[in-house]
DNA sequence: ATAATTGTACGAATTAATTCGTAATAAGAT
DNA sequence: ATCTTATTACGAATTAATTCGTACAATTAT
């Protein structure tokens, strides 16, 4: 698989804009990426080129101004994600992780049904 | 607080070593990277004395080879990295991150068990 | 005592990532 | 038509991280 691409901070943070927005212009990011940083336009765009050169996003230029689709997803970026910190700092302990996310963050009372749901159903899976 | 010192990548690969070995020379460390990486020796020697610098470790130089202890502990980095990803991949939600860290790996009915009996915990402690 | 080995210190080269300035072009406004 | 504004392209400067060479000191072996 030639699919080692992997976004760098930066690309992060645009991906995560364009997770949301979806097709985006390089405005749309930058006016969003200003709220939170602020870097010029010029900066933004260049990712934005760099990132369509690595095939971190497509873009249609078939008009002046482009539009630009991530084409890496949340969810390789999820996957990617765990699998590292799961690796580098749990141990390769998944439950540690899980244990601890759950401490640590506000979880409402309908996520931890979810979460026990899950759990059953998993475990029946994988009973003996 | 003025600890917003954050290790860079190859710093995190040194402070799992040493989170594993505990007190470590710099040849401890090396030789545990060798089997991974391929670097210099005086690569890892500088790596650790930036290390020093920003406070992530200590170090006993009372001897001629010293002695390295990590400051910045397992946990701190677990937070950290926890609170990342929830925040940029995971939409602030830790729910989902729990349930996808259980579907992507391989869990042991211990350790679900062990998750459960935290969650039944969780949710008592937080009955209104 | 001298060699070889092992270690630290540290400057500097290299590489990777980020930022920005400037030029060219297209579109819209006067 | 001309001016202003928005956009892309792209080289280059800057900054951050990593890697390594060399000098020197301490320790160990011959």
């Amino acid at each position: 698989m030639p699919t080692e691409i992997k976004p760098t901070e930066s690309e992060l943070e645009i991906l995560q804009i364009m997770w949301n927005k979806g097709q985006c212009t390089v405005r749309d990011v930058h006016e969003e990426l200003e709220k939170t940083k602020d870097a010029g336009y010029t900066t933004t765009l260049k990712l934005m080129q760099i990132m369509f050169e690595k095939g971190l996003v497509s873009r249609d230029s078939s008009e002046k101004t482009h539009k630009y689709t991530a084409l890496f997803t949340r969810e390789k970026a999820q996957k990617t994600a765990l699998d590292k910190i799961i690796a580098t700092v749990f141990k390769g302990s998944a439950s540690d992780l899980v244990i601890q996310a759950l401490g640590q963050h506000q979880t409402s009372k309908e996520e931890i049904d979810a979460i026990k749901q899950y759990l059953e159903q998993f475990e029946q899976r994988k009973t003996k």
